[in-house]
DNA sequence: ATGAAAGCGCTAACAC
DNA sequence: GTGTTAGCGCTTTCAT
């Protein structure tokens, strides 16, 4: 049961290899239309395929795109990554997936191998590996190396750095959005959950949390600020140390978190938003199921996973270097969980 | 530049191609221990690495599995997802991904690209492609064409037909528990919100609803079922429906469509436990955040990820045809969401 | 113990 | 318009 190579349709339709490839190929060539059909319909009949790694021997790359991805059990990092794939498929490429926990750190080795794969270029769709220090420094090595186009995400300086293009967040002006909401509606004790503070992406809400403070001239107090991981369980552990700074609001830097409050608020007698009001970040399709749906903020998913996408596509097709930046302001979705205090 | 390849190494270390490959090889060979010492020790300097797709060319394969996914949005795709890769990723494996929304269906080119990319086995993960008839004909004659190792989910009859090992979970005894357990909370009028008719996960789950409600003595009624999608939305719309028929409670065949039915509860003044009593599907970590977290069915996500990815290393380093068939036995799950009537 | 050489399936430069 | 041929980077058989 042996592979059906361009050999195989070569002896079937009289016509020599290199024929055979070049009226296979896209690209308009010598072969007359009728040859080419005639070709063509032999190399259907026999399911013929070319061999990707022979034509990626040759041409130096596959139609594959390697994906650097958080965990996803996230729902917006699955969001994002479906949107990435399905965007890709429309041109021919696949993904091949790289999870990485915050945990156990990509290593290099990993990010070598994809390169040996054949890959066309890197998504970097985990924002935390810019966090790395020394590791990341090495992992910025290896990827310039690998002389592969980069899109990452929420990282602006990548651009800037000439390493690759961006796709990222204002999420500066989404935490400004929703601590603001929280401020309209009467409370000033607000508190925090943030992720871990070593990310730029946490920063960033951090500035957008202070600013909207400012703003209503209420002081920034670091005692209100409670440092999570954008998972579920810290959201949970938040609770009770958050309700002994007397806070009557909560803004939680993702949504996982917010689900998080909600899970351990009942066993605190804690009603949402009765006793305490929540703002989350992430707009996950999740927020309307709840019993109180959770307002929270809209990052444009989609619209990120289509610009990495495109960016990838024209960034590998163009053979371009020139790097973009594209920035997507986010939107306060209003829904139950933030009152009036 | 450009990549370092095996003649680099060679060059530097003086020794000849062959001998840096063998010497860079896992398996013993003549090379004494001390040129193999040298030899790695000026690879790794340069940091090389093998070119895969000039390995693949060779030997016909190479790391990559191919993975056949349903939409990745839901937590339980998600996470069983998660483990595949994770496992894989300790036998150096990493996966190509494959998503497939069952509307467009997948189509045979793209998995005869995945195969043509090398792939090492090929892992069905999405049970819907087993109910395409005509074209799950298609797609199997491909899959059988490759000659590849197979795992599929949630199909006992791959490995029957000597097509490939199978993971599953046994659906009727499942829903047998989830029904059951309405029943003896004194229900008799249970609705169900199942999946398309046409997959067999879900006539399984009706057998196992089928077969609780014989052991009640309670006769089956063809009005108290809805046909659901499997998806959030179709659990909405679901709830208006059964309320018609005057349903006490409902199975819903997955969380996703209990969370539908959760979603649109508020709008129909109804609550739950109070006025209908909800169990669902999966045990998704996501029920226990619900106001009144959800009982439902545990499938032992995290076990079947890693038996099919243990199991595809399996075939692929034994080159074995020898298929295996394990199967899940579920567990109910019981907490808030359905109550005594 | 080591090197030379063939060849995996393909593309593309080069002849005709 | 078509065929011949030289590699791409690697593994492996066959000489030595």
């Amino acid at each position: 049961m042996e592979r059906v190579t361009i050999k195989d349709v070569a002896k079937a339709s009289g016509y020599s290899i290199s024929t055979v490839s070049l009226a296979l190929s896209e690209k308009a060539s010598r072969v007359s239309d009728e040859t080419r059909n005639k070709i063509r319909k032999i190399a259907s009949d026999l399911h013929y395929s070319p061999n990707q790694m022979a034509v990626g021997l040759k041409t130096k790359h596959s139609k594959m795109v390697g994906i650097i991805m958080a965990d996803m059990q996230n729902p917006h990092v699955a969001s994002v990554f479906m949107t990435i794939d399905n965007e890709l498929r429309k041109y021919g490429y696949s993904l091949i997936c790289c999870t990485t926990n915050d945990k156990d750190v990509l290593d290099v080795q990993r990010l070598q191998n994809l390169v040996a794969c054949g890959i066309s270029g890197i998504i970097l769709a985990n924002p935390s590996i810019y966090d790395l220090g020394e590791n990341w420094e090495k992992l910025k090595n290896t990827i310039l190396a690998s002389n592969l186009p980069i899109v990452g995400r929420d990282n602006a300086s990548l651009c800037e750095e000439k390493i690759g293009s961006s796709v990222s967040v204002d999420y500066e002006e989404g935490a400004y959005l929703a601590t603001r909401h929280l401020l309209e509606a009467g409370h000033t004790r607000i508190g925090c959950i943030t992720g871990p503070l070593t990310m730029q992406v946490t920063q960033y809400r951090l500035d957008g949390y202070k600013r909207a403070l400012r703003d209503f001239s209420i002081d920034y107090d670091p005692v209100l600020i409670y440092e999570g991981d954008y998972e579920i369980e810290s959201g949970s552990n938040a609770l009770p140390y958050l309700l002994g700074q007397n806070v009557s609001a909560i803004f939680s830097f993702n949504d996982n978190m917010a689900f998080g409050l909600f899970r351990s608020a009942r066993s605190f007698g804690i009603t949402i938003p009765r006793d305490l009001s929540v703002v989350g970040f992430d707009d996950v399709s999740f927020d309307e199921v709840l019993e109180v749906p959770l307002t929270s903020i809209h990052i444009h998913a989609r619209e990120i996973g289509i610009s990495i996408a495109d960016e990838m596509i024209r960034l590998i097709n163009e053979d371009s270097r020139d790097f973009q930046s594209i920035v997507y302001t986010p939107h306060l979705m209003v829904r139950g969980s933030a009152r009036r205090k």
